[in-house]
RNA sequence: GCACCGGUAGCUCAGCUGGAUAGAGCACCAGACUUCGAAUCUGGGGGUCGCGGGUUCGAAUCCUGCCCGGUGCGCCA
């Protein structure tokens, strides 16, 4: 639905129209000076600046159209020309009653009907997903369910790294042990075993050692170099093997992503687009948009008004074998052809911004990315207490499992402390030691802008007071416990109506999550969200603290606070869903 | 060296398409529970918005120089 600043804006910009001014000048925002009104609207100010007309009088006239309409319970100017504004009780009232039964909940919109891709940019295979797989996840995961609900068609693709060099350092170090002999055999024209060779478990201890072997050994580099090339350029033996790769890998990842609570719609890897490669090479060169380089095949991006050089995306290494940038970029074909996306997002670690410009520029002076605007949502890393990327105690890189581990233990111990589920059978306690710990890990992430780097604080994280997932949970819980109850006495429930000042703050909060929605998605900033469900949280609270409402004997009134508590029930939840964080029944 | 991101209260961070008195949480101080879950609420103290210039009626926000931290810069992902 339109949003009631939306809607303020519009009347305050036609106000602008008819005194001959940009009726962009109307934009209406939340009062910085909630003391004096709802809202508020600066546009006079500017709008003095072109016109050269002191801006009180412009003001003043925009008020006085704006007077004209019952919308407004207030119009006032204060200091150089602000416009301060309220609005009537009866149309907060109507707005929230509209609200509660739209199906979207007040979602915006705007963008309905358009096609989003969202690359997660994910994990490799045959590594276990650790700390720095955290952030992609849980962004990526906030950022689709939000551009779901506020219309998008979404496409969710987990984008695993299969088809680089791990590949070819997990090739050569089975070769080395000599694993898997058949596999290595040149001459061998068979099939080849239906069951993997190595199990998850030797994966994850290969691959580290093969990672080890090359830096230490650039003759072990060179050997992973040549079995990479071998795989692309399709080599059977290997082919079969990295097959067993894939699937052994997706079991394990599959279960690490649905103990965070993310789903794909789409479980694709860089390996899927392996035939449009070579078309699209070919292509490239036929246009001359690659050309050889120092034995490689390159697209030159630079731009003439570059502040500085660009390097080229490499499209083929001089050993022939390509690069994440190559898939990268056919992939971006795949995409427009099977979906033809609006927007492409990429959710991926910041420091790889050069690679995705690389990508985008290719693309576009290819044309590759028909109608797709290309977007690399990037964030900042999660370090340890001293400020440097998160380690386990012995120095080791932290394992998400582990990670998951440690917040749900830490929940639990919070959970005892309190006294709080005390009393729940053995597996429920579990079950909500596990939704609190996610929703502290995942809460901690998201508040903070994306692009910043910050601190994993599992103790801070964890706390039941203040700014944090389980807080939020708790104020939730809280809520449903008061229906249960009401529900329990057969109390009716209607549409809130404002008799407080108290109310009148909620229902203008509960208004305005179609803002907090659209600015988080124009931002691409879940930030923005988490402000919202704890303001939310907190005028709940407000109100609460301010009013009984069981024992509350005037059956109306009574009846629409119900109803106000529902209300808020359902956007608060729905706002924790867009976080990803579940509420449980009872805490 | 060049580029990108950041430097805001004791701590962790919002705010950055310029606008009134720069916000929140934690911590600290003072209040509020015979009643819906006080994991809460109310009030208070606490800030040269890294530093210096500039643009503007108005700058945390825009421009510019500098300082500090992080990151990146052709065949890894």
């Amino acid at each position: 639905m339109m949003s009631l600043l939306s809607e303020l804006s519009a009347i305050a910009g036609r106000a602008f129209a008819a005194e001959g001014f940009d009726p962009a000048l109307g934009a209406v925002q939340v009062s910085d000076r909630p003391d004096l009104a709802q809202f508020q609207c600066n546009g006079a100010l500017a709008a003095a600046k072109a016109a050269k007309s002191p801006p009180r009088a412009i003001a003043e006239r925009i008020a006085a159209r704006l007077r004209a309409d019952a919308i407004f319970a207030k119009v006032e100017l204060a200091g150089p020309g602000f416009i301060n504004l309220d609005v009537a009780d009866v149309v907060l009232e109507a707005r929230t009653a509209g609200m509660a039964s739209d199906a979207r909940l007040g979602a915006p919109d705007a963008d309905q009907g358009k096609t989003l891709v969202i690359d997660f940019g994910g994990p490799n295979i045959a590594k276990p997903m650790h700390v720095g797989h955290l952030r992609a996840a849980i962004i990526g995961d906030s950022l689709q369910r939000l551009f779901r609900a506020n219309g998008w068609c979404v496409l969710s693709d987990v984008h695993l790294g299969d088809w680089g060099l791990p590949m070819g350092q997990l090739i050569s170090e089975i070769g080395h042990r000599g694993l898997a002999p058949i596999y290595f055999d040149a001459d061998y024209s068979g099939l080849y075993p239906k069951e993997s060779p190595i199990s998850m478990e030797e994966l994850e201890e290969l691959y580290p050692a093969a990672s080890a072997a090359c830096k230490s050994d650039p003759a072990r580099l060179d050997e992973a170099r040549r079995a990479t090339a071998e795989l692309q350029a399709g080599r059977p033996g290997y082919r079969a093997l990295w097959r067993h790769f894939s699937e052994v890998s997706e079991q394990g990842l599959k279960r690490e992503f649905a103990s965070l609570g993310v789903r794909f719609d789409l479980w694709k890897g860089e390996a899927d687009v392996d035939p449009l490669i070579a078309p699209m090479i070919g292509d490239l060169k036929s246009r001359h948009l690659a050309e050889p380089s120092e034995g490689a095949l390159i697209v030159p991006v630079g731009e003439p008004d570059d502040r500085k050089e660009i390097p080229p995306l490499i499209l083929l290494k001089s050993d022939g074998a390509v690069l994440y940038g190559t898939t990268d970029l056919a992939t971006i074909i795949d995409r427009v052809r099977n979906y033809d996306p609006d927007l492409i997002l990429y959710v991926v670690d910041q420091r790889q911004h050069m690679h995705f410009e690389q990508v985008f520029r290719a693309a576009r002076k290819a044309g590759l990315n028909g109608k797709a605007a290309l977007e690399h949502a990037g964030f900042g890393t999660v370090n340890g207490p001293d400020g440097k990327p998160f380690k386990t105690r012995a120095g080791g890189v932290m394992k998400l499992y582990d990670l998951i581990a440690m917040a749900t233990d830490e929940a639990a111990k919070r959970l005892a402390e309190a006294g709080l589920a005390a009393e729940y059978p053995a597996a429920e306690q579990a079950e909500i030691a596990r939704a609190v710990g996610i929703a502290a890990i995942k809460f901690a992430d998201l508040a903070n802008f994306r692009t910043s780097d910050y601190v994993f604080d599992l103790a801070r994280f964890t706390r039941f007071e203040g700014r944090t997932g389980p807080y939020l949970q708790y104020a939730a819980v809280r809520i449903q416990s008061i229906l249960r109850k009401a529900d329990s006495e057969g109390f009716a429930r209607t549409a809130p109506v404002i008799r407080s000042a108290e109310e009148r703050r909620l229902l203008l909060q509960l208004l305005a999550v179609t803002d907090a929605m659209a600015a988080a998605e124009t931002r691409r900033a879940p930030n923005v969200l988490c402000d919202y469900a704890f303001a939310l949280a907190q005028e709940f609270s407000r109100f609460y603290t301010a009013h009984h409402i069981l024992s509350e004997t005037d059956a109306e009134l009574r009846a629409a606070r119900l109803g106000l508590c529902d209300l808020t029930l359902c956007v608060l939840v729905k706002t924790l869903d867009l976080l990803g964080i579940e509420v449980p029944p009872r805490m």
